[in-house]
RNA sequence: GUGGGUGUAGUUCAGCGGUUAGAGCGCCAGGUUGUGGCCCUGGAAAUCAUGGGUUCAAAUCCCAUCACUCACCCCA
C-alpha cells in the first residue's frame, strides 16, 4: 500500500496521454485564433463572495459542490466551480471595459473543482476549455461561439454530436413567468419532490428540470418559458436560430434546458453525445446578459461555454479515436563500452542540435537490453557505436523496421537523418 | 447527500474454511561473451485494503473503517 494516492475525483495526465491533452489544447488555440479570441488566465481560486454573486446561491453547485475554506488571513477562499465567473471578475479589475469590445478571451485546460461523487465522466477536478464574449448582445455572437465549440468538438473527431437550444429570457420575462409557473404548479405542490418544494419559492424554473417521474409527470402542460418571452427575447431567440441555420448548424429546441447557473438569460445550449451509459454533456453554455452588472460592472452582455477535456477524451476513447503517438525518438543510440557510450553522448547531443529526437542508454545495460528498449518504444532508427565502430570511426545504422543495416562515416550521420527528416 | 458492486504480485484475474496463495500479461536475466520483435529457460515481485470478531483453523464467514467503481441528484 502506498504512503498516499491522488485525492478522490483526481485524475494524473501521465507522460503517455498528454499528447492528447495537447493535440485538443492546440486546436482549440487555432480555432480561436481564427476568430479574434485570446487566451485569459484566472486564478485557480477567488473570494467566495465572487461565485455567490456570479453563479449565484440558490444553485447546487454554490450550495453543495464548493471547495471552499479559510485563508490564513482568515478570508473565504473558493477554488473555481466554474470558469465564466473569474474571467468577467478579471474583465472589470482590468477596466477592458474602457476597451474595444467587443472583448473575446478563451481559456484552456483551466481546472475546476466541485465536490461531488465521482463516477463515470465526473470528477472534482476537471479542466475545461472555455471561450467568454464581453459586450457583444446580438444573437450573432451566440451563434459564433456555438459554432466555435462545434469546430472544436469536430476537430477532436467528435462531429455526430446534437446541439440544443432554448431562450430562459431575461429578469423582466422571466419574472412574468416565475409568477405563471408558480400559479401552475401551485395546486400540485404536495405531490412534488421535496427538492421541488424548496425550488418553489426560490428558484420555480429550476423544477423543470427535475428527473423524478411523479414531478415530470406533475409538469405536463405546465406553461414553457419559450411562450413567455418578452419581445426583445423573443426576438433574440428568432435570430439566433436564423444565424444557426445561415453557419450550417442544425439543433433541437429544448424547452427544458435550464442549466445550472444562474447567471444565464436568453441563450442556454448543450451540446451532447449519445453513449452506451447515456447521455453525456460535453459542452455547455449561454447568455449571461445580468453577470457583469451583478459583479458591480457596467450593464453589459455576456456569452460563454465550457468544453470538459476529460468527456471530450472519453468520449475519443468510446469512438477509438485516441491517435497514436509519434516515437519518442527518431534515433536510439546503442552503445558497448565506456570509450563508445562518450561517442554516444556526441552523437546524441549532435542530433539533437540538428532538430532530430535522440537519446541512448543511460542505465548501463546490455546491447540486447538496449535493442529490446528502443524496440518498445518504437525508435525507427538505432545507431550501433562499439568496439569496431569507434575503431573504424563509423556508426552502424539499423533501420527497426526493416530491419537492415549499413555502416556511415561518423561525421555523416547527423547530416544524412537531417536530409532523410 | 442516497443506493448498489468490488478490494489477492506492476497489471488483469483465479483461489471462496484445511499444509508453503497461483496463472496470463508486464518487468529483469540467460539461451545468442555485438542486435529488438517470435520461441525456450530461470528470477524478482503479495503484511490476500485496514482494524476487530467467529472458528481447532480465515484470503475465504461476520461487523466496522477506508479506498476504488457504478447509478441517482447535479453537471463538463
Amino acid at each position: 500500500m502506498l504512503l498516499t494516492q491522488a485525492p478522490k475525483g483526481t485524475q494524473d495526465v501521465l507522460p503517455a496521454q498528454s499528447y492528447r491533452w495537447q493535440k485538443i489544447e492546440s486546436s482549440m488555440r487555432e480555432i480561436c485564433r481564427l476568430a479574434g479570441f485570446r487566451e485569459v488566465r484566472t486564478p485557480v481560486f477567488e473570494h467566495t463572495e465572487l461565485f455567490l454573486r456570479g453563479v449565484g446561491d440558490t444553485t447546487d453547485v454554490v450550495q453543495k459542490e464548493m471547495y471552499t475554506f479559510l485563508d490564513k488571513g482568515g478570508r473565504s477562499i473558493t477554488l473555481k466551480p466554474e470558469g465564466t465567473a473569474g474571467a468577467a471578475r478579471a474583465f472589470l479589475e482590468a477596466h477592458l471595459d474602457a476597451g474595444a469590445l467587443p472583448c473575446k478571451m478563451y481559456y484552456i485546460s483551466c481546472p475546476v473543482f466541485r465536490y461531488e461523487k465521482p463516477q463515470s465522466g465526473r470528477l472534482r477536478e476537471h479542466h475545461q476549455l472555455g471561450i467568454e464574449v464581453f459586450g457583444a448582445k446580438d444573437a450573432s455572437c451566440d451563434a459564433e461561439g456555438i459554432r466555435l465549440a462545434m469546430d472544436q468538438l469536430e476537430a477532436c473527431g467528435i462531429g455526430d454530436l446534437s446541439l440544443n437550444i432554448n431562450s430562459i429570457g431575461c429578469p423582466a420575462c422571466r419574472g412574468a413567468y416565475h409568477e405563471k409557473l408558480k400559479q401552475f404548479l401551485r395546486p400540485r405542490l404536495d405531490r412534488l419532490c421535496p427538492t421541488c418544494r424548496d425550488r418553489f419559492e426560490r428558484n420555480p424554473l429550476r423544477i423543470l428540470d427535475c428527473k423524478e417521474p411523479s414531478c415530470q409527470a406533475e409538469l405536463s402542460g405546465a406553461p414553457e418559458m419559450l411562450n413567455c418571452l418578452c419581445g426583445d427575447c423573443a426576438d433574440h431567440f428568432e435570430k439566433l436560430k436564423r444565424y444557426l441555420d445561415a453557419m450550417g448548424i442544425s439543433y433541437k429546441v429544448d424547452a427544458r434546458i435550464v442549466r445550472g447557473l444562474d447567471y444565464y438569460t436568453k441563450t442556454v445550449f448543450e451540446i451532447i453525445t449519445q453513449t452506451e451509459g447515456g447521455q453525456l454533456t460535453v459542452c455547455g453554455g449561454g447568455r449571461y446578459d445580468g453577470l457583469v452588472e451583478q459583479l458591480g460592472g457596467p450593464a453589459l452582455p455576456g456569452f460563454g461555454f465550457g468544453m470538459g477535456v476529460e468527456r471530450i477524451l472519453m468520449v475519443q476513447d468510446m469512438r477509438g479515436l485516441s491517435a497514436q503517438e509519434k516515437p519518442l525518438y527518431d534515433l536510439f543510440v546503442c552503445t558497448m563500452g565506456d570509450e563508445a557510450r562518450l561517442e554516444g553522448a556526441r552523437l546524441v547531443r549532435q542530433a539533437r542540435q540538428a532538430g532530430i529526437a535522440a537519446d541512448m542508454d543511460h542505465a548501463a545495460r546490455s546491447l540486447k537490453a538496449q535493442f529490446k528498449y528502443a524496440g518498445k518504444l518504437g525508435v525507427p532508427l538505432v545507431a550501433v557505436i562499439a568496439g569496431d565502430e569507434l575503431a573504424q570511426g563509423v556508426v552502424r545504422l539499423r533501420d527497426m523496421t526493416r530491419g537492415e543495416e549499413q555502416l556511415a562515416p561518423r561525421e555523416a550521420v547527423v547530416e544524412k537523418l537531417r536530409m532523410d527528416k
